[in-house]
DNA sequence: AACTCCAAAAGTGTATACAAAATTTGACAC
DNA sequence: GTGTCAAATTTTGTATACACTTTTGGAGTT
């Protein structure tokens, strides 16, 4: 994953491996929407104190990744239909704007990536591999345009996007086959409009991918009811 | 700074309390930016123990109003020029594509509330007054958007982006009076083209008014190592 | 079996402890 | 006055301790 500039190596060290460690567990499904952690637990699985795994909790929780319960309890954040709805928006606003931006700015070299990268999904037999190349092309946007910010906001919905990817997943089994076809695809139409030069048509394209991926995770949804915590983060 | 009560209330409640009393302390200028910060002594001054201080020390970090050295050492954030410009463009991004989607849900209550808003603004005679209600503004545009995660993104620009202003403000004191009749003017531009119709206008338009602020805040510039650019505060 | 109630177990929020690292201090030399 | 270096002090990162709250697991009752 992309290292992010901000926090250097030597402190809370502990709780940033714990971090990387959880943060991969939930995203890939293994620890499922709803179950409990305790601290005394994980502290005794990765082998030290809570303060390090607390600390670690607090992170992921404002990721979006975990919610605490108002009784204290900390559990993996189930996303409803509307969590998804809400993620998917986000990434239309971010990306249309990065490949607006990064459109202005294309350059031979940037198609060339491009290309590889779809030859690479062509190739890919697991839908693990799929999506590992479809963060990177998504990722290589987000980074080209620049936006320290814009990147580290975008890193986070689209952890929870893949959360919900992974739910879906464990929904439907079938999901490998169909998205394979239509990713490709669609990752070529989005190549010609940023190469296109027209910054509105790059927008749109880009929003259009994206607004594409709500059917096929839609398709398996089995998320949750809808339970309005719309504010969730008081702030 | 008061100690806070130890009231038995929902999780880590100590440690938003301090958050909140530091975050206010930061943009609003009082500490300044590369002020190092003591767990012990900001524990002490708080009467708490050093772990929610550390909690409190960990979410501002990933707000980005504190940074982490490598030595340990925590920090208020110093905004260099870049930064200001990120922060810009972030908001850009994020209250364009608010706008565009508002406009299209407007109705005459919001123009109601955008009038009487900006007739407060009108009224407002110290700049903190004016401050208050440019981020009321800009607060119910989001809020308006409907989507919580956008809406949490920009709630964390928008305190970095009044870190910028509380620097700029020390630098330059001659700031109030200039931008009020401006932020008026602009203002009144953004409920025209959100009351309009046409999103695509009041995208452009929000986009344009938050670029504007870039001038006057440049103008006061002492940011970061790239200081000496000469946007001077003519508008 | 289902329900209630209460004690045991486990978990959280906060405080304190301690070793290792960083910073400050101050004596000393130039 | 300036520079240097080691001891003293402060601070961090992590571990442990403790009070209080929540959850769990029966025993007893219907």
């Amino acid at each position: 994953m992309k290292p992010l500039s901000h926090t250097a190596a030597p402190r809370r060290n502990l709780a940033s491996e714990v971090v990387k460690a959880l943060r991969a567990e939930i995203i890939s499904g293994i620890l499922s929407p709803g179950t409990a952690l305790s601290e005394p637990a994980l502290a005794k699985e990765f082998g030290l104190s809570r303060v390090p795994v607390r600390e670690a909790l607090i992170e992921l929780e404002r990721e979006g990744l975990l919610q605490f319960e108002s009784t204290g309890r900390t559990r993996v954040r189930t996303m409803t239909e509307g969590d998804l709805n809400e993620i998917i928006d986000a990434r239309v606003v971010l990306e249309s704007a990065a490949a607006r931006r990064v459109c202005e700015i294309w350059s031979p070299a940037d198609t060339e990536w491009f290309e590889a990268n779809i030859a690479a999904q062509m190739d890919a037999t697991t839908l693990s591999d799929l999506s590992r190349l479809d963060v990177e092309l998504h990722l290589y946007v987000m980074n080209r345009a620049g936006n320290g910010r814009l990147l580290h906001m975008w890193q986070i919905v689209r952890w929870q996007f893949e959360m919900c990817l992974a739910m879906a997943h464990r929904l439907q089994e079938t999901l490998a086959f169909k998205p394979h076809q239509i990713t490709v695809q669609s990752h070529r139409r989005l190549l010609n409009a940023l190469a296109s030069g027209k910054p509105e048509t790059a927008a749109t394209t880009m929003a259009a991918h994206i607004e594409n991926s709500k059917e096929w995770t839609y398709g398996a949804s089995g998320f949750g009811p809808e339970t309005a915590d719309l504010h969730s983060a008081s702030i």
